[in-house]
DNA sequence: CTGAATCCATTAGGATACTG
DNA sequence: CAGTATCCTAATGGATTCAG
């Protein structure tokens, strides 16, 4: 049981934070994605903390970040294979909220897009 | 998808606190405890954090309280169904744990028990 | 375009002491 | 026993600026 609970914290270290969900969502439907097209994606989150999270999905190896080299700076950030496996975990989060968390609380933050 | 993900956040919030899960689980074990038996349960918890992860819970609709109302002080706590109904899917982020993390990231520490 | 560095505000959680 | 109040530290994330 302290090994499972070792396994939660590990986990949810790894998908907390508060653009996280975004950013894997959005690379899980574009295959891949550059900074500046996430950061547009994203609306709302600073060039920092942007940044931040693409580091640390990076070190958990959610995400593979491949530089291009080029004169012009080119990026590009897909899910890796652990990525992937991780998504359906992320939609049984937002399901059990979908059918427990009163909806009146959360529909006061909508993204404006 | 942005309703979903306002149903992410909201579930996270729920469920994240350095705490939330043994008092869930062990509430899931024991059916029903007391503070001091949870805290005792809990090594390591300081007492105001204890308290305040029970309020949130409690606020959440995560567990119940009873206040027995008598001379010496006695409180129980309970899950809820929405309690129960959060169990599987934190079995669910611990299976996933158990299968996706370096075990050797998270031997390091074991509840002292 | 991509990203690192600095400064700042907010929050979570621990130590401790106090109340009924 | 159960809970509250105060003080303190560490970590998260935003605003802004600098660099390659």
């Amino acid at each position: 049981m302290a090994k499972y609970l070792n396994e939660f914290d590990a986990t949810m270290q790894m998908i907390q934070g508060k653009w996280k969900i975004m950013i894997l969502y959005e690379l899980a439907e574009a295959g891949t994605s550059r900074f500046g097209k996430l950061h547009r994606y994203i609306k709302n989150v600073s060039h920092k903390t942007l940044a931040n999270q693409l580091h640390q999905l990076e070190e958990d190896e959610l995400i593979s970040r491949f530089d291009f080299q080029t004169a012009e700076p080119h990026v590009e950030y897909q899910l890796t294979a652990k990525g992937k496996s991780v998504i359906p975990l992320l939609d049984a989060i937002c399901d059990w909220g979908d059918t427990h968390v009163d909806h009146a609380l959360i529909d006061r933050t909508l993204c404006d897009e």
